[in-house]
DNA sequence: ATGTGATATTCAAATATAATAATATTTGCA
DNA sequence: TGCAAATATTATTATATTTGAATATCACAT
């Protein structure tokens, strides 16, 4: 069992919004850093960084093709996070028992 | 479907070493801030910067009991990304069929 | 070998985030 | 009413992240 904290770092990476979004890309299949510039509308240097750091932290990975640099997923969490990403959460997580009475003693393990 | 993107802030701030053992904690039931501090190690303050952080993105929430603050899980996204966190991952995702192949004409869609 | 297309790297400036220290607020109780 | 426990808020400082601009590299075609 993989330490969840070891993942926290995963999770900082993958919390941008252009990095999600090239993550999202991804997950349709291959694409080459120009393909994901015109798609992003962003300068292809700070496209280049991204994927930088993407790759950096094993979450994708690239193979060439003549002078094209393809990237694809790597990392088999993030489609699995993109799908709860995706989910739609209607109801909240039921309330303590206790949760709408504000007296003593209502406090479970405590008091 | 919920966007992608309105989630991507929820996961900058569950992103944090910090944030998420407190989620931890809270999957196991609800806390006091006291006792999220001597679990944590932290100072009170910081402790409640975090808690506050959590709260503000709708993440949390809170009960009193008596001068305590119980505070406990409210997003139902979180056991979800929490257990997929936990998850043990040994494969890699299958590289693209052209992956190996460093030739013209192999990334798909294009050329 | 040289030029060009595709992409990466580096640096600096702007901005955001985190931790610490100090102080304030709130609540129950004597 | 006034004190103390529990918790929140604010300001400050330190650090990290993000972006843009400029430049460098690398691979192929000529």
């Amino acid at each position: 069992m993989r330490s969840v904290y070891r993942r926290v770092e995963l999770l900082r990476v993958i919390a941008h919004p252009i990095r999600i979004r090239i993550l999202e890309e991804l997950t349709k299949g291959v694409k080459c850093v120009s393909d994901l510039e015109k798609f992003l509308d962003i300068s292809q240097p700070n496209v280049s960084q991204h994927l930088a750091i993407l790759r950096q932290y094993g979450v994708i990975d690239y193979y060439m093709d003549g002078r094209l640099r393809c990237y694809f997923l790597k990392d088999p969490i993030i489609p699995d996070i993109l799908e709860i990403l995706k989910k739609d959460y209607i109801e909240e997580l039921p309330a303590p028992a206790c949760c709408p009475v504000t007296k003593k003693g209502k406090y479970p393990g405590r008091r």
